[in-house]
RNA sequence: GCGCCCGUAGCUCAACUGGACAGAGCAUCGGCCUUCUAAGCCGGCGGUUGAAGGUUCGAGUCCUUCCGGGCGCGCCA
């Protein structure tokens, strides 16, 4: 149920009665706390179109607002603004069915992210891309939007000639395939400096590019391993990214001489230089020159606008998405803007509303792109293995009494999670710094502090030997802190619809870490266990635990009992 | 040179897309553990939102100019 959606209905109808038909309500939730839990800010916009007092009309709104059974108070404050104070039987209600509204409705999206380039193992600057798609692809799973998951994998370009031709060389059983970055590393250095390997991989190449079967086979055996590397990280990461939401480049090659084509008979392509390119005139670079969108090299050679455009045409077309989501670096936001340009000329996007949302990069403590340690390299791999051994120098300090497998467990969740939530907590499309110590320090909006709440709530449940899943019904809310945790539990929906909206996570990490902040609270002041009013408190117990635990996970990060 | 993004407390970040007195955490100072995990809670200190104009009943948010930082601008992706 979505509370935000209701109470602006509400009052939009009191509106029009108001003889304000058009004007929206502008509800949100109330910016202090003597303003009650929502506010509307409608009033005023629309009083003065009307020629009309905001008080007066604001008045009228909540004289005529069918809010019974919902607020508790309403009343006009300030200038003109409307104050909403939530019913608790309300929320308690809201609290007891707890289910989430399919705000979806079984729209189709497509979400993009991830994308490695096979031709090395993951980075760590492929991180973002990874974990804010997959808590974006959650999120739209979650509120019944048919999501449709696309690794748009690098398996195609002229650098898997040399690779291939090293692959070769050295046989395809070879040791050295279980560390691909110094294949990369010898592979790229031997094209380098030995000419006769160099003419050997553009041979490759060209082999690749004619469907040379064997050629082929090698080249798939390369990508295999590669794609298996990569699955180990979405294993450790615990990302639902598995091989059948793999479609790589190499899967439109077939599509390119078409788009070609069709490019052309659509008017769209002219010849500069040998190269086929689109002229879009929006599109103006040095000298006031239009940028060109090269689709086919001079050489016959496809880039990756043409990729992305066979891409556009199966996400809209064959899979017939309403919307694709981009989840890309920022550094691609005029590749995007010209891809989606031209997508439309040629009517690829079949109305489908292609969106680019970008992010920056992780920078270290130094301001500088993120390094791993020693320089030791940007290997993903390493990076979560450092996470882990962070977590787990912590938890042991905290906890020692776990034994070695729960600690192996909450090590990975602490570990994992607070890397993840670093990430998605962080609103900006620009950069933002990554720091190992304040992340680890485990205090403030961190994943910790949520994962703690969490564990905290089990181990009143255990102490006292409370079934969870038993407790049912109707909680009564009486505190003041009891009121204001439910009213944060009642809304998780508008969050999630906010998430799907903006394509910004880190709108759910504020919400949980208000939620694990109100939980904070109420269990300071309410005692539970010894209380007469126990089986209320419990069940605010249950429904927060379950809200955190579905929230972190998300987010894709894990709960634990203990820690 | 042109274009895009960014600039908020000493530091790291919010501010629900134009609403009330700009909020958190860290750091710092102080209070709370014989009672449900102190990885917690409560309080103090800390701001001319880079600068100057403009629009608006109302601007961190929109517009203009300037300053500072990042990134991108034809055959890599």
């Amino acid at each position: 149920m979505n509370l935000r959606t209701l109470l602006g209905e509400r009052l939009q109808a009191a509106l029009r009665d108001a003889g304000a038909a058009d004007a929206p309500p502008i509800v949100g939730p109330a910016t202090r706390p003597e303003f009650g839990d929502y506010q509307a800010n409608g009033a005023l916009a629309a009083a003065k179109r009307l020629g009309m007092k905001p008080r007066d009309l604001a008045a009228q709104v909540v004289e005529a607002a069918d809010l019974s059974g919902i607020a508790a108070r309403s009343e006009v404050t300030g200038p003109g603004f409307i104050s909403l104070t939530i019913d608790d039987d309300f929320l308690s209600e809201a609290l007891a069915d707890g289910r989430l509204e399919p705000a979806g409705n079984g729209e189709r999206v497509v979400v993009d992210y991830s994308h490695p380039n096979l031709a090395k193992e993951m980075q760590v600057h492929h991180l973002r891309s990874t974990i804010i798609g997959d808590a974006v692809a959650r999120v739209l799973d979650a509120l019944g939007y048919d999501v449709l998951r696309q690794n748009h994998v690098g398996d195609w370009g002229t650098g898997f000639g040399r690779l291939v031709a090293h692959l070769n060389d050295i046989g395809e059983d070879s040791e050295a395939l279980g560390d691909l970055e110094r294949f990369y590393t010898e592979a790229s250095e031997r094209f380098a400096n030995d000419a006769a390997f160099a003419d050997r991989a553009r041979q490759v190449v060209v082999d690749l590019q004619g469907g040379d079967p064997a050629t082929l086979e090698r080249w798939q055996r390369y990508i295999d391993i590669s794609m298996s590397h990569c699955q180990a990280v979405y294993d450790r990461l615990g990302v639902g990214l598995n091989p059948e939401h793999v479609r790589g480049e190499s899967a439109y090659n077939d599509d390119l001489d078409g788009i070609v084509e069709d490019l052309q008979a659509k008017g769209l392509l002219s010849e500069s230089d040998g190269a086929l390119c689109a002229f879009l005139p929006e599109f103006k670079g040095k000298d006031g020159k239009i940028v060109p969108i090269i689709v086919r090299k001079s050489d016959g050679g496809y880039l990756y606008h043409s990729t992305d455009l066979a891409a556009v045409r199966y996400r809209t077309g064959t899979l017939r998405a309403k919307r694709v989501l981009y989840v890309v670096d920022a550094r691609q936001s005029l590749h995007f803007k010209q891809l989606f340009a031209l997508a439309k000329r040629a009517a690829y996007d079949a109305g489908a509303s292609l969106e680019h949302h970008p992010f920056g990069m992780m920078l270290g403590n130094d301001g500088r792109p993120f390094k791993t340690r020693e320089g030791s390299g940007t290997r993903l791999l390493d990076f979560l293995d450092e996470a882990t051994v962070r977590a787990r120098r912590l938890v042991e300090a905290k906890n020692p009494e776990l034994d070695a497998k729960e600690m192996d467990r909450v090590a990975r969740a602490v570990g994992i999670g607070a890397v993840k939530y670093a990430d998605l907590s962080k609103n900006r499309t620009g950069d933002y710094v990554f720091d190992w110590d304040a992340m680890m320090s485990f205090e403030g909006n961190t994943a910790p502090y949520l994962q703690y709440a969490y564990a905290r709530i089990q181990s009143l449940f255990q102490r006292g030997q409370v079934d969870a899943a038993a407790l049912t019904g109707k909680p009564t809310i009486r505190a003041a802190e009891e009121h204001a945790l439910a009213l944060q539990i009642a809304r998780f929906q508008e969050t999630l619809e906010q998430v799907a909206t903006t394509v910004m996570p880190h709108h759910l990490c504020t919400y949980l870490y208000d939620l694990a902040a109100a939980f904070m609270r109420f269990y300071e002041r309410c005692p539970v266990l010894d209380s007469e009013f126990r089986d209320d408190r419990l069940l605010l117990c249950r429904h927060t635990a379950a809200t955190l635990s579905r929230g972190l996970n998300l987010l894709g990060i894990e709960t634990v009992d203990r820690m």
